[in-house]
DNA sequence: AACAATACGGAACACTGTTCCGCTTTTGCA
DNA sequence: TGCAAAAGCGGAACAGTGTTCCGTATTGTT
């Protein structure tokens, strides 16, 4: 894997060799760290591995939040990518629930992502958003096409649910993440309106 | 109010007055740093404000969380021991669901303390058995109630809702908040066991 | 080839939590 | 009461963090 960044060359100028290899060279170091040591992992780690200085670093990644979305920009589209591809494969309910797992897997698998999404640190502030951007309009279209079926209710703020499996989830302990899932299923549909 | 400790003289021995003195002054200091600013506040202001030495605050407290608790310990009591007030003025239903936003409140109202509780730092590792230790006889037997009722199910185990509450609480958002108090709510009343 | 613009590396800084130790206070005992 | 031993104290010192800054090296342009 060549690992070449996605970062466009800003304003259509070419982009410096140099800016791509550092910046390949980071993004590469910083997957693999975050894998294995999870997001809170001291930058100078990360400079070590990509073989870069902190300087360098945070030219191109002023918060550490931009390092982060940059790392999972690819799996967090493929993550509300599947929201589709559940809706049209299964019946609503059931499609809500699987996504729904689908995305506490994906949090839960982010070793550290989950705290960073709520520290309130102001050096992970851009993080929220761009997942929110990303999966509220994914969950949207579940929770609609569920609350037309008549199995839930539609008066719930997709972007509510997502911050509360975001908070609720425990990487350590999927049963019981599984359970809260189930728990907030059941009380999206105590109020269904019946028939559609 | 003197702010006497609450800490018992380890095995009968009297405690050295420069002991209480030392122990008054940081639980004191602590008390309205946290207040102010959070738990996450660095330790020289609460060492500062207290007029004592970094030593002395690690000798009385090697855990953060150790000072954490002893700060908290009179409110958390206070919170628990609203529940059997409750179960005996309301409706069983009526009693959890206002217990619930009792505990939401508390936890809110102490800034950083959710973010400890749930930030798996070793420093914090005494926490949560503290928190559980008084909160979930409390729940249970709120739960107990209701379910005893025939208002909300019996198998959801009392711990996973305080975890799941107090990770999903916004201080910043008591709206949503109690959102999500009253989802969770419902999610208890879906499979209810009919009659009691 | 020479120059200007850009980016690089890593030392330096500021701010953490934590440990350690010389000194002071207190206690127990004669 | 006087005095040695024990216990506790304060704060300097250490280690580890994020972040900035600047002399040097690389690149694009003429």
């Amino acid at each position: 894997m060549t690992n070449r960044t996605t970062e466009e060359p800003a304003a259509g100028r070419r982009m410096r060799p140099d800016v791509r290899r550092s910046l390949d060279a980071l993004l590469g170091a910083a997957a693999e760290v975050f894998e294995a040591e999870g997001v809170d992992v001291p930058v100078r780690r990360i400079t070590a591995k990509a073989g870069v200085g902190a300087g360098t670093l945070y030219r191109h990644f002023p918060q550490r939040s931009d390092l982060i979305t940059a790392v999972f920009r690819n799996e967090v589209d493929a993550c509300a990518a599947e929201a589709p591809a559940l809706a049209a494969r299964y019946e609503p309910l059931e499609a809500l629930r699987r996504w729904l797992y689908r995305f506490t897997r994906f949090i839960a698998a982010k070793q550290g992502l989950k705290a960073a999404l709520h520290s309130g640190d102001s050096a992970y502030e851009s993080l929220p958003g761009y997942f929110r951007e990303r999966f509220v309009p994914a969950l949207t279209q579940l929770l609609d096409a569920a609350a037309a079926a008549g199995d839930i209710r539609s008066d719930v703020p997709p972007y509510d649910l997502l911050q509360a499996l975001g908070s609720i989830i425990d990487p350590d302990d999927p049963a019981y993440t599984g359970r809260m899932v189930e728990l907030i299923v059941d009380g999206l549909r105590y109020r269904a309106a019946p028939g559609a």
